[in-house]
RNA sequence: GCGGGUGUAGCUCAGUUGGUUAGAGCGCCAGUUUGUGGUACUGGAUGUCGUCGGUUCAAUUCCGAUCACUCGCCCCA
């Protein structure tokens, strides 16, 4: 390797790639839309604060994975690991809290120092969005339900799998960790080094082990949904029914768990087999506490963010859009072409230069671009005020007056 | 942060039990065809064998370190 190589965990999209992260994410909106979501864009750093107040003192992202750094006047600032907390911020700041509710889409690069693997790098792309100010249910059935719909037309559906658990409201978790602490603190000698740290910083992370020992003593754990008390039961059963009602297959997962802090009541990932340990391709959760946390007004919120690279991944072959026609000038200098050019780009054709060599080379140029058609402006055509139209596909050939152009190849279009 | 694997041409990979000119397929370039692509045939170019260091008469090959990628853990989208 060249010691000009990128970043560890950064890589360039070249336009095939960029390609298929435009598709993921220009389907998504278009779908967020359909919602009635509009665009945010927020900074890609922003003070530290905003991330280690907001994430929770628990969690990796915060403890080990930020990008952060002093700036030249002095202050902490840290390039975004995540998306919810900067939208968070930018709806305090700007004062969005009297335009509730408000449904928000973002799209853009997030940092973390990670070790890079298949699916996780450390400069990568996330598409998410945010419904603030809706206490109810249905906001969460309808950023759910947008999950699935913006999965689905991207063609993952069958790739995909909806699980759905909740954490309940603050008393409901509360009584839960505690019990589940009290049946884990009874199996300290059977479980793994990892899960007596997360005994210790963050319990219901135990439930998601990967470790044999773990699963066993966690398979007759207390269960999160038998401890919600009767108003979160309610809200969980109205997701559940929302969910069968608007046609999103569902599969409850008792075990699963929120990374970040300030996750309450819905929590959801789909997820794939097909990307071996980054199985998780978009994920969220209801966050009612994080904006009052933040010091705005207390206003509950939901949302999910999704992996642009990791949902690429899952894709089939892209189509490029509009095939290109390829102009061919044959002899004199070119300006003709240049002429012809511009006039068929005016019209709205992609247009492609055969820059040089014979027709041959311009002609497997033109193949390589995959062009659908060649317009040659050979003098012999030239002089009666006409070119030469190969139709690439069929290998059809006919001479076109100039003066008709853009009428006669509008089927090529 | 922890443990395993890999690094040879633009790409996918073979190979060298340490020895003089390092290979294939695909791609690329050229020709067969000087105004006609895709197919076919013929020919051609291309490598600091990831980097640095050690052992050796000799290292792409063995050893060490390092960087990157990759698989799992951790974490998470």
């Amino acid at each position: 390797m060249s010691s000009l190589q990128p970043v560890r965990g950064t890589h360039d999209l070249l336009p095939d790639e960029s390609r298929r992260h435009r598709h993921v994410e220009e389907t998504a909106f278009s779908v967020a839309r359909r919602y009635g979501f509009g665009e945010i864009v927020t900074p890609i750093f922003e003070f530290t604060d905003v991330f280690s107040r907001t994430l929770g003192d628990t969690s990796d992202v915060v403890t080990k994975e930020m990008y952060t750094f002093a700036d030249r006047g002095g202050e902490s600032i840290t390039l975004r690991p995540e998306g919810t907390a900067g939208v968070a911020r930018a709806f305090i700041s700007g004062g969005l809290s009297q335009n509730l509710p408000l449904k928000l889409f973002y799209r853009g690069p997030m940092f973390r120092y990670e070790r890079p693997q298949k699916g996780r790098l450390r400069q990568f792309h996330q598409i998410g969005v945010e419904l603030l100010g809706v206490e109810g249910p249905q906001a969460d059935i309808e950023v759910i339900a947008l999950g699935y719909h913006i999965l689905s037309a991207l063609g993952l559906k069958d790739k995909v799998q909806l699980e759905l658990n909740s954490l309940g409201d603050a008393e409901s978790r509360a009584a839960y960790r505690d019990a589940l602490v009290a049946y884990l603190s009874g199996f300290k000698d059977k479980l793994s080094k990892d899960s007596l740290e997360r005994l210790e910083r963050n319990p219901l992370r135990v439930l998601d082990s990967k470790d044999e020992g773990d699963r066993l003593v966690v398979a007759d754990a207390p269960v999160l949904t038998d401890y919600l008390n009767d108003a979160s039961r309610a809200f969980f059963d109205t997701v559940k029914t929302g969910l069968e009602a608007v046609g999103v297959p569902v599969k409850l997962n008792p075990r699963l768990v929120r990374g970040l802090d300030y996750y309450c009541h819905t929590a959801f990932e789909f997820t794939t087999t097909a990307l071996g340990a980054q199985g998780t391709v978009l994920a969220g959760g209801r966050y009612d506490g994080l904006i009052g946390q933040m010091g705005g007004p207390a206003t509950p919120g939901i949302g999910w963010a999704a992996g642009v690279e990791r949902l690429s991944m899952l894709l089939e072959e892209v189509a490029c859009g509009d095939r290109p026609l390829a102009v061919i000038p044959m002899g004199g200098d070119g300006v003709e072409a240049l002429r012809v050019a511009q006039r068929l780009r005016n019209a709205g054709f992609a247009v492609e230069m055969g820059y040089s060599g014979n027709m041959k080379k311009r002609l497997n140029r033109a193949n390589k671009l995959g062009a659908r058609a060649a317009v040659i402006l050979g003098d012999d055509e030239l002089a009666r005020q006409a070119v030469a139209v190969r139709d690439l596909d069929s290998g059809e050939q006919e001479e076109v007056p100039l003066a008709m152009l853009e009428e006669r190849l509008a089927r090529f279009r």
